[in-house]
DNA sequence: GCGATACGAAACGGTGCCGTATCGGATCTG
DNA sequence: CAGATCCGATACGGCACCGTTTCGTATCGC
């Protein structure tokens, strides 16, 4: 989406853009949507004055607000973990703590429930959502049904249902809470086992 | 807040407000909501317009928006149902499927994450949460405590962790899905036996 | 009927953001 | 150097919403 020189191709004539201008907007995009701001109420000039930018140099970029964020939040895309293989726990495990992205997963955590808002608003994020998110979950899924085969899951799981109590725990945690002050590196592994074994005791 | 004649004391001269009036701006309120608006992007005169109605009525009744929208959600808490206290599974599922509060339990539904949003930015809405969503998460608390007394619970689970297992994937599954069309009544029935029971085979 | 209040609709000036244009200065190529 | 482009800053007309006020009508107690 972002408008940018070939990379092969003879030098642009005039002053190059400033690689640092774009990470400082997609910068001032992500703080300002961490500090509670929803992407239906984010300003152009919001953007450039937190960014220290210029309003024009962000509309020579972009042609509009969801041009930008759409680039801003695939951007954030993390790179997905390659499951090792040797234990489905491990494997699971791996890929709930690597919601971390770039520096700051407590950022990137409120900046998820955003996304999720204006998919439901706006037809456009319905596919970065397919491409970001659901791209992730489709990791998991294949670890669940690795785990059927190989008996470390019982057959007779809901994969789907799994799949989300292994990742919603942590998305309402940080878009509602902390509850209890609870870390997420903690809530996943706590999560996971109790998905794994249950709470039930001798009586039920 | 809403500001209403004292029902013991003598008629207020003139026309009396008409009841539905109110109803209908919160109706018009959710309905906003629940396609997607986020309350920061509310505007009295889209709920007004939505609702039916003249933008000085709103005026008449609240001093601005935070006050309407408070007043609108204040209205839709949901009696939480009185454990029977039989089984600790028929409480928590109970509990889970009461989320239900007026007619269209999948509106409100959508409606909670935008508090969720709101409650970061404007700290008039955290107490609105305390009020609403802790009370009924409190209520769960007492079943999950006494399932552990009774034996039915292992008595080492983490209740606030438990507790985030149940309620979330409900939450996330309207927030973002729904994922591969799981319903709620049917989800939360899965979720509990899940939590319960765990999903680990034999061979873990 | 009369005074009081509520109702929907419309208009008001004020404000913030829109997207665009322009400016002076900076930074590149040739 | 000249020409091109980028940069931050600022200003523009247009628009949507703000909160208030005014209007004509409707509905109450007296």
């Amino acid at each position: 989406m972002t408008i940018s020189a070939d990379a092969g191709a003879a030098r642009a004539p005039g002053r190059p853009r400033d690689p640092g201008v774009a990470e400082a907007i997609f910068e001032a995009v992500f703080s300002l949507l961490a500090e509670g701001a929803s992407i239906e109420a984010l300003s152009i000039e919001a953007i450039a004055s937190k960014a220290g930018v210029g309003k024009a140099t962000i509309y020579r970029r972009w042609p509009g607000k969801d041009e930008l964020i759409m680039d801003a939040i695939s951007a954030m895309k993390s790179k997905i973990p390659e499951p090792k293989g040797e234990s489905v726990r491990e494997d699971l495990l791996a890929i709930m703590q690597s919601t971390a992205v770039s520096r700051d997963v407590d950022r990137d955590a409120r900046v998820i429930p955003c996304i999720a808002l204006e998919m439901r608003r706006n037809p456009k994020f319905a596919r970065l959502h397919a491409e970001v998110i659901e791209a992730r979950r489709e990791v998991s899924r294949a670890v669940l049904r690795r785990g059927i085969a190989t008996g470390e899951l019982r057959p007779d799981i809901d994969i789907e249902v799994t799949l989300l109590m292994l990742t919603s725990p942590m998305l309402t945690n940080k878009l509602f809470g902390p509850y209890a002050g609870i870390e997420t590196t903690e809530l996943s592994e706590k999560v996971l086992d109790t998905v794994l074994t249950g709470v039930a005791g001798p009586n039920l």
